[in-house]
DNA sequence: CTAAATAAATCAAACGTTTGATTTATGTGG
DNA sequence: CCACATAAATCAAACGTTTGATTTATTTAG
C-alpha cells in the first residue's frame, strides 16, 4: 500500500496462484477441519469487510472473530488481500452479482423487464450474507481494485446489452426496429437505475419511510411499481421519438 | 478505533471546539500564510479522502500532498478525524448538498420537477472540486460517522417531503387532495433515484457508454430525459390510483 | 518583542506478515 | 486392525513498518 494502488492486489496473479497453491499441493486430500477453518474465515470475511471496509478491518479482528489463528490467513489466501478477494469472488459471495441472460425475443416487454427488475430486487428479500455481498460490490465502486472491472465485463456489460436490445425491439415504429441510440442508452440505464436506488437509498428510506422495505411482500409491491415505471417510461420514450420523427417530417 | 466507531469522531464536538479555538484564540491576528495553509489543507483532505477514504489516508501523505507539516493538522483541526469533518462540513465543500427548498403550490409539477432534478444533477457539470465532494458524501452513506445522519435530517428529508407534498398536490383526483401514503413516497424515492443514479452509475456508464456524460449538453439532454420520465411516471402512477379507486367503487 | 506558525524529532500503539514449533487428522505398510 | 509416517492445520511470539499524535526547538510575521 505504498503507492495509489488502494489494496495489495496490484499481485493478484500470483495471490491467487499461491491461494489454490499452497493447501491440497500435494496428494494428500484436505482435511475436514480446514476446510470448515477456511469457510469460516471467508464468511467472517465477508461481513466485516462489507461492515467495515478493507483498511478498517485487521487481520487480527478477522481471525479472532472467525474463531481461527492469525496465520491462517495467509495459510488460506496469501494475505489480507487475497482474502478480501475471495470473499469477493468465491461462489457462495458471487452468487447474487449473476445475472441470467434471457433471449428477449421471445419475451414480451413487459416479461423481460419483470424478469430483470425482479431477479435484481431478490437480494433485498434474502438473508444477511447476501445484502453484505451487494454492499461489498457497492464499496468496490467507490475504491476500484480491479475486481469491479472484471464483473462489469462479466456480469454488467452483457445485461445491459440484453436489455438495449430488448428495448429496441420493442421500440419499433411502424414495424421497423430501431437501432440502439443515446436515447435507449439512456432508457436501460434509468431502468436499472430504478432497481439500483432500492439498495443505494436503502438507509434513506429506514429512516423516512421504513414500512416500504419492511418485508418480502413489500419489496414485491414495490417491484410492482417500479415495473409500471419502466414501461411509463418506455411508453414516453416511444410518443418522444414519434414526436421528433414527425416534427422532422414537419420540416421536410 | 478501538471499538466500531468507524471514525473517531464520537468526540466530535469537542474535536469542533478545539478546531475553531487553537488558532485566533489571543488577541492577535492569524497570519495570512497560517490562512491559506490551513486552505490548502482542507483542499487536499477534500481531495485525499473522496479519492481514497479515511483510513487509506494518512496524515503524513496529507500534510505533504498539501505542502504543510503534519503538526498543522492538529494545530488548525485538532486532529485527523477533525480535518475529516471539516472536509466534509465547511462551506466551501458544502455548497453542493445544499438543497433549495421551494414552494410547491405556486409551481406547476412539470417545474418543480425539473428545478429539482437540474439542481440534483449541477454538481456533475461543475469542476472536480464539487465532484470530489459528491463522492465524499457517498463513502458516508457506506461508512456512516454522524456527519451522514445530519445530512439526512437537514437536507434529504426537508427535500424528499416536500417532493412528496408536491405530488400529492398534484395528483389530486376530482379537485380531492390525496393525502400521502406508500406508493406517492415510492414514487418520490423513485424519481429522485434517477437523479442519483447518474452519480451512482457513472464510472459504469463511462464505460459502457461514455458520450452519455462527455460534456455539459450531453447532461443537460440527460436531465431533459429523466423529466420525461419523471412526469411519465406520475401519470401512471395517476392512472393507476383511478383503476384501483374505480375497481373499489365497482366492488362497492 | 511576542505570539503565531513551521519544522524536525519522538512516542506508543496498531498494523500486516513471518517464523518455527506444535498439534491434529489422514493415508499406508505391516 | 494398528501403529507409524507425513501432510495439513494450528498456534503463540516476534518481526519490521506505519500509523496518529505529541513534543521541542526554530523561524517568521505583527
Amino acid at each position: 500500500m505504498t503507492e495509489f494502488t488502494p489494496l495489495g492486489i496490484a499481485s493478484a496473479a500470483e495471490t491467487a496462484a499461491k491461494t489454490s497453491n499452497h493447501p491440497t499441493s500435494s496428494g494428500r486430500a484436505p482435511r475436514v477441519d480446514g476446510v470448515e477453518a477456511r469457510a469460516r474465515l471467508l464468511h467472517t470475511a465477508l461481513r466485516l469487510f462489507a461492515e467495515k471496509g478493507f483498511a478498517n478491518t485487521s487481520t487480527r479482528e478477522l481471525a479472532s472473530t472467525a474463531g481461527v489463528n492469525i496465520a491462517a490467513i495467509s495459510y488460506y489466501f496469501g494475505d489480507k488481500a487475497g482474502l478480501y478477494r475471495a470473499a469477493y469472488t468465491e461462489p457462495m459471495g458471487n452468487s447474487c452479482g449473476e445475472v441470467v441472460v434471457f433471449d428477449p425475443s421471445q419475451m414480451t416487454l413487459e416479461s423481460v423487464l419483470r424478469t430483470m427488475l425482479t431477479q435484481f430486487v431478490e437480494p433485498l428479500k434474502q438473508g444477511d450474507l447476501v445484502q453484505l455481498c451487494m454492499r461489498l460490490h457497492f464499496r468496490e465502486m467507490l475504491e476500484p481494485t480491479g475486481l469491479w472491472a472484471e464483473e462489469i465485463d462479466n456480469g454488467i456489460r452483457p445485461a445491459h446489452s440484453a436489455l438495449v436490445q430488448a428495448l429496441c425491439m420493442h421500440l419499433q415504429q411502424k414495424g421497423q426496429v430501431v437501432a440502439e441510440d443515446d436515447d435507449i442508452h439512456r432508457l436501460a440505464f434509468s431502468i436499472v437505475g430504478l432497481a439500483i436506488h432500492m439498495f443505494v437509498g436503502r438507509d434513506i428510506m429506514q429512516i423516512l419511510r421504513p414500512q416500504l422495505q419492511i418485508d418480502d411482500a413489500a419489496i414485491d409491491t414495490y417491484t410492482e411499481r417500479l415495473l409500471e415505471y419502466a414501461l411509463a417510461m418506455v411508453a414516453s420514450e416511444i410518443t418522444r421519438r414519434s414526436n421528433v420523427s414527425s416534427s422532422i417530417h414537419q420540416k421536410l
